[in-house]
DNA sequence: TTGTAAGCGTTATCAT
DNA sequence: ATGATAACGCTTACAA
């Protein structure tokens, strides 16, 4: 079977390629007798564009991508779908990319992508990015940027986050008030700007309630999940805290395992809470207090923004939006 | 900056369009001499080969699309590394879409591949897809498709699956031997053939020992979390089973959600275990018996079949591989 | 309202 | 070993 291509349509009507073109766009220029009638035959022989010859022509290919660093982690699936939900509308098909918390990959993802002459870009960087040199093409060539929830400072793009400072500050409270006084902060990655904002909301709380931060309780971790592990196990043992504040999912789910293997018992031993938006945290063992950041929202304005900078091209004008996440307090924290 | 166009090269360089295109390519008919001043000119000016012109003339576009029925699984996301692993590494862009367990979504995302030209398609169907009448495009236009875990009966591709009816049938012997003689089966979907099959396991295990198998206790659910539990909930006051089989994850946390609320404690009243990739399984209360798939290597298998098939194009020729799952005993089944 | 001509950036065919 | 020419399928100026 041929594909159908413009040219088919014109011969069979006895019309000019143009025409064809502009009747199956709606243009004004064409009577409606001639749009009914091309548009009765495409739909008859099932014609599809061919999105190449179309996007060369035009120079936009009605596709943005997505690059996420996890794919298997509900924060950024539902990311995804509020993504998708504004984009589909739209009219945009969306690519997902993921950069499994590797700038290498991140990078290499970022010339693909230029390559690939995507019309815009929305990124949360890996845990390894600090900067963003490997996302100055985008400046250079003008492809719209709209970085979401791990941000990179000094870059002139858009961005949308949740109120890190404020979430952090209120969960750091929450464990004051249920009589912590030595909570440990497990950070995740190089230099991410969320957490750094996580981190600075705990120190403020600290501050304010008169625990003054203490650097010893802040340990560093990476993805590995077995090294984590070790590593909070020996931080537990060395630095005997009474609360843990997870950064990111991944390291609540350590510190379960670290806990278990040395025989504490959450909350008992041990407060803990996390940044995390699995709904099955009710049914962990302990449940697990979490910090749920509008994940689904996230993804629906940062689309949003993209899209009004695709069709403005106004890309000098840089907007930051912040939306609230919310606590949900469950077992892991009670005293 | 204007992009950089293999003209621009050849004007640079006194050479022929053709010639800068041949050299690029590292053909055989070019002199090294030439290949090598072609190289160094696009380097230095970091030329870009435009994919549209490119795919546009050689009507194909190295991207092949991952068609899934829910990202925010970690089942999906461990097949999604697999397939980008071996995708990346031929040279091949994977578009990942999501479906969304439903077929209208399912068909319009089958519609947008054809247009959008990708070269194949690995593909699992939604819990809604009873047939393969919108994939027959895919025959005509002679684009190979794959479908892996969730696949459908009599359409001309080739299939990777994991062994859902041997597994099935040693969770259900697991289940009996622990004095399990009520045992429910949580169907989910329309007619999808891996639950199909898994409910053929799980009833020839009951035939093999005697307890006769009995349609009260095949509860069939959907995507809706809530009305699950209410189900669930229901079917246990009702049918007064000792154990449940959960078909997906998401009815064994719907379970979970039940038995909490009708105060039922797992297993002591009631047994559950389910097919599940989640390696926090380990954390729930109780700990989740769980059917662990090989998602990483049917993801790596499905692409790899699929990119034979790009390279051979002898489309009539199916394969139908099958992965053994394995079973992770936890105190959800616990005596 | 429609048609003609040109061009988007590649690559394939044929000639030199 | 290299160049001239055409073609992929579509859209946009310009002409009629």
């Amino acid at each position: 079977m041929k594909n159908i291509t413009l040219k088919e349509l014109a011969k069979q009507l006895n019309l000019s390629v143009p025409t064809v073109s502009r009747a199956l766009n709606d243009s004004y220029e064409i009577s409606q007798e001639t749009k009914d009638k091309v548009n009765a035959l495409a739909q008859e022989l099932n014609y599809r564009p061919n999105p190449f010859a179309s996007s060369l022509r035009k120079n936009r290919s009605k596709t943005i991508a997505l690059v996420i660093p996890e794919i298997s982690s509900v924060f950024f699936s539902q990311i995804t779908k509020g993504v998708e939900a504004v984009a589909n509308n739209k009219g945009y098909h969306v690519i997902i990319c993921c950069s499994d918390e590797k700038i290498d990959k991140e990078t290499e993802i970022v010339q693909h992508l230029i390559d690939g002459r995507v019309d815009g870009i929305l990124l949360s960087t890996s845990a390894e990015t600090t900067d963003g040199k490997h996302l100055e093409s985008f400046v250079e060539r003008k492809i719209p940027v709209v970085l979401f929830d791990r941000t990179i400072e000094n870059m002139p793009f858009s961005s949308v986050t949740s109120n890190d400072y404020e979430s952090s500050y209120a969960a750091t409270v929450h464990l004051i008030e249920n009589n912590c006084n030595s909570i440990g902060f497990l950070k995740f990655g190089k230099n991410l700007q969320n957490i750094e904002k996580r981190l600075k909301g705990y120190q403020q709380a600290l501050t304010d309630y008169n625990l003054k931060p203490n650097n010893n309780l802040i340990l560093t971790l990476e993805q590995d999940a077995d090294e984590n592990i070790e590593k909070i196990k020996r931080f537990i043992l060395n630095k005997k805290p009474d609360a843990l504040f997870a950064s990111v999912e991944h390291l609540a789910m350590a510190t379960y395992d670290a806990c278990k293997q040395i025989d504490l018992t959450i909350p008992n031993n041990l407060k803990l809470l996390a940044y995390s938006n699995l709904n099955i945290a009710r049914h962990f063992s302990p449940p697990l207090t979490t910090i749920v950041q509008p994940a689904y929202e996230i993804g629906e304005s940062s689309a949003t923004l993209l899209l009004n900078l695709l069709k403005n091209k106004h890309l000098d004008e840089i907007e930051d939006l912040m939306i609230d996440s919310e606590i949900s307090f469950r077992a892991s924290t009670e005293n």
